[in-house]
DNA sequence: AATGAATGAGTTTTCATTCAT
DNA sequence: AATGAATGAAAACTCATTCAT
């Protein structure tokens, strides 16, 4: 990494610790400024405007967390073991993180939700589809799903990541883990009751 | 209705349409003043402040919104149909709402969800999962639903509303209805798998 | 006049005053409001941005400039003499004016000359035709002016402002009156020759 | 030419450029140094300030501009079509150099007219000046023009240039050069009126 | 009951200039 | 000889809120 990357990373590293604390609307280019322990106008040496900094710490956290939850994931040895997995360590996971979509939305900074995180988003949403349908797939294989899902792969993928990312706006919203376990629980058992065998 | 509240409510209708066309942080007390054919201060003497403004929104928004889901419910004549326009229902009259669930995220204004606030979406929420518990209650009655689900009453019904949020969570972001019924239907289709006979 | 325009019209005199004495660039929203006496925000309560205020002062500038000059010249009896009036007292006007054109063409806000500004020169400039016009048509009258001037008289007259407004510019850059008077008499001198009978 | 003045011209001809396209205010040191395909702080090992960069602009501009200009004139045979092509080519050739002028004024650093600059001016006016007297004082012996310019040989040829540099301010501003030859035309015949035999 | 007028306290952004290497 | 990195100092602009009338 050369000296001007490993500044930005220390940078964005220093404005997403303030955002997550703060949000968006309190976070300033003169926080983020002190924080990395540079003068103001600093940033603007290594960032064209405050929304590209924004864009930076969301496109990190929405990194970081997809790679713990894929890590997560990947260790458990069965198809139903990895969606419960997928499904629990996410919502956890995102608790550390609760203000990551209060930005994601938030940051709605054109008056309409900016081109750039849309991409990202549609980039992290397909991952995450990528991934269920895998494991859908492997699970079918593996005789533990229907044969069915395999003809609504694409469709079933898609609603199973939208009803867990309901469950995390929950969660997002109440700061509440009362009921987690449970629900996450029960989800993934009428999982297993529509596509189990 | 006095007139002091004929005016509250031109007032916050007109806010009303303002946030939703151009959202929260975009919507400044100039244009809800102009919009309502008020000098801005007046405002102040209707409204305490920025917070009441959205507020009063919210609730009429969420009000309005519960409204004619529910009006659509009761037209049913089966828990099964009821659930389904249910879902469908809601997703379709959400996309002339896109922004309300902006503004519930988006309006952490002092840095921290606001108790009022979340006091308004709790209700709402409950009133969600008050009207699905009353339709799976009625289903057991009706030998549509298995008799397992009285027993998971709370949970399952907050699951549900959860997971539809998800799904429209995603309408919103996408704003693309494209594969929306074929989303819908497969979480109806789940779930009747899931709890029906 | 209201009490809206009363108090723009001392925003915009102060202003003049320092744009007369500092130049645009140095002229900040901060020293207008000082000279009004009031905030800094409330100078965007009555003008959109800083351009405005420029706009506004040159206007007002060329408006007082321009009457300046006119009444002088209606003062005079014959059109030899309000020729001559007309150059030496816009000449001599300008000096107490010498940071008007500097504004002029320093004032190019977006890139290129703003287009409000090129009406307003167009506007003034036009003013100028019209005046020269009709003293050139009334002297021919007269029969002071040779009367092939009535055929050119278009071109002429435009002439005529060019030449005068590059004598200015002189005077303007070099802040020097050592000659004005000669120069300005020869002009009128060459010009009496050149159309006179 | 050593190493070192082969980068100082060829920073200049890039500030020239950039200068000519978008005027003084709009032009940084950022954009000139990119130009150069430079660091920012190489332009401060060469140059002092931005101001030095550009009086050496000006001057070049200046001297590029009169040479066109001289070199037209001395093709000519007789005085009076000297004269001639002395306004027309001066008009022509400072089209594409229409933000010349807006430097000159514009260029007010300090908040007076630096002295460097005014020197600069003062330089090139005066040589203009000495065209125009040597052209007019050869027109005199070569009986083209009446004998009694060189009595007035020195406001003459001032009050020349001044006329001239008013037509072009049209031109600038206007940037129309419909009515341009018009014009010049227009300026000779005067002219040859006024001094001509 | 209503508001015109005013602003405090921020906020982002710009840019010529410096200096260690 | 050249520059990457950094910044101070200012500038324009925003907006919820207040208050006298």
């Amino acid at each position: 990494m050369s000296k001007e990357e490993i500044i930005e990373q220390e940078i964005i590293n220093g404005a997403k610790k303030l955002m997550q604390q703060y949000g968006l609307k309190k976070t300033t280019m003169e926080d983020i400024a002190k924080a990395a322990g540079k003068g103001k106008s600093t940033l603007y040496y290594y960032f064209k405007d405050k929304e590209e900094i924004f864009d930076r710490v969301i496109n990190l956290e929405m990194d970081e967390f997809f790679q713990t939850v894929k890590t997560a994931v990947y260790k458990q040895s069965n198809e139903i073991d990895m969606l419960k997995t997928y499904i629990v360590t996410k919502i956890k996971t995102l608790k550390d993180k609760a203000n990551l979509y209060r930005f994601a939305i938030e940051n709605d900074m054109q008056g309409r939700i900016n081109k750039e995180f849309a991409n990202l988003r549609n980039r992290y949403d397909n991952e995450e589809k990528k991934l269920i349908s895998s494991i859908l797939e492997k699970g079918v294989e593996a005789s533990l799903f229907k044969s069915f899902v395999l003809q609504e792969l694409d469709t079933l993928s898609e609603l199973l990541v939208s009803c867990i990312r309901g469950v995390e706006m929950d969660i997002i919203a109440y700061n509440k883990n009362r009921s987690l376990l449970d629900k996450s629980d029960m989800l993934v058992e009428m999982l297993i009751k529509g596509i189990g065998k």
